[in-house]
DNA sequence: TGTACATCAGTGAACGCGCGTTCACTGATGTAC
DNA sequence: TGTACATCAGTGAACGCGCGTTCACTGATGTAC
């Protein structure tokens, strides 16, 4: 009994992390990473203020998770955009990210916005979420310049991830113009042209 | 002598408001906007805590001047950097971008974390210096494809900005990846380089 | 020049709020015999 | 089956801190006559 014990309290443990992790989730979608407040999460989920330090070390870890989940996302739309056509594969990737970024925007720029206390690390498993999820860039730009090499690819890739993430992060924000975000998509097309045209071997 | 005093008046206020702008810009300078808060912005310049908003209307207002500062000082380095050579001005001026950006991070973070509470907008002045600082691309640009209309060159500028910004901002945080800093000017050359490549009438 | 008065920049204690995290405790659950 | 005991998830009041902004007041400066 001693082993199903165990197991039932893992359980409960892990479905009041799943339910703290759904209520995060919707706040920061619904109204971003600084409205996630200890309380207001207590109080959706229906449990004391102190249950989420028996759930999670601090909301740091609850936040991170959170951001996996937004990766997973992310890289699902990424996945869909990207698919049928092959030699425009990056326009669409570009344009997927845009069409997840828009749909989602607070989940998504909570991705960037949340800076860990300095000293603490990065987790390892959020780390590998994350590259992985810029190695789905690789692939279609592998098939546009096959002579380049691995090492040169990733480069290639978080260059053009950066920018493209530039662009939109920028024109979402319309920080640099009042109606920049109407013609993100047009922005974004005739960039990415610009660049395979640019790239060797196009 | 009521002219007189008003004129001693202003400059007594105009003083203050210089030094508080002084003490606000590096406590920026050396440890990020986060970093700022009034009472020590008080102690600082040797003031009581309630004279700041006998200078400011806000803490909002005075970072907002600090961030015009930090423009001013990034279009001098942009106007250094991008002179002497006419092809590749592009790429010296992303190049010094990116010096800026190293040189004085905090700062220039600040420029992008800086968010007004909701509702409140961004004053004319503030956004007419940014859009002062944005127009310094147009030209070079302007050089590279002469005969792109004006409207068109102001959204390329603004595209090629957001890109290199992007490549600068998420290679300075190594977010990507550990030893992403290290190739960043590789990174810009190469990416400023391709983008040109495929642009029409290189 | 001297006196009474007005102005207003500057003062800093206090307000008001927000918030992450802790910890002594409880009560449900399971164990031992 | 029944009783005494142990465990530990869950509780929520309290801690501890930080911080922007206000406001009744003061004192230096200038004005009026």
């Amino acid at each position: 009994m001693a082993q199903d014990s165990e197991t039932k309290q893992k359980t409960k443990k892990e479905r009041l992390r799943e339910r703290l992790l759904d209520a995060a989730e919707a706040t920061i979608a619904r109204d971003g990473l600084a409205a996630l407040k200890a309380r207001d999460l207590a109080a959706k989920v229906g449990c004391a203020l102190g249950a989420i330090y028996t759930a999670f070390d601090d909301l740091d870890e609850l936040i991170l998770c959170v951001g996996a989940r937004t990766m997973t996302r992310l890289e699902a739309t990424l996945a869909d955009g990207a698919k049928s056509n092959g030699a425009d594969e990056l326009q669409r990737l570009a344009l997927a990210y845009l069409r997840y970024a828009r749909s989602e925007e607070p989940r998504w720029r909570a991705l960037f916005e949340h800076r860990l206390p300095p000293g603490k690390p990065v987790p390892d498993w959020y780390a590998s979420q994350r590259d992985r999820l810029f190695s789905r860039l690789e692939e279609p730009l592998a098939r546009l310049t096959p002579k380049t090499a691995p090492a040169e690819l990733r480069l290639q890739a978080r260059t053009l991830f950066s920018a493209v993430h530039g662009i939109v992060m920028l024109g979402l924000e319309e920080k640099l113009a009042a109606d920049a975000a109407k013609t993100l998509e047009k922005e974004l097309t005739y960039f990415v042209a610009t660049m395979a045209k640019g790239l060797p071997r196009a």
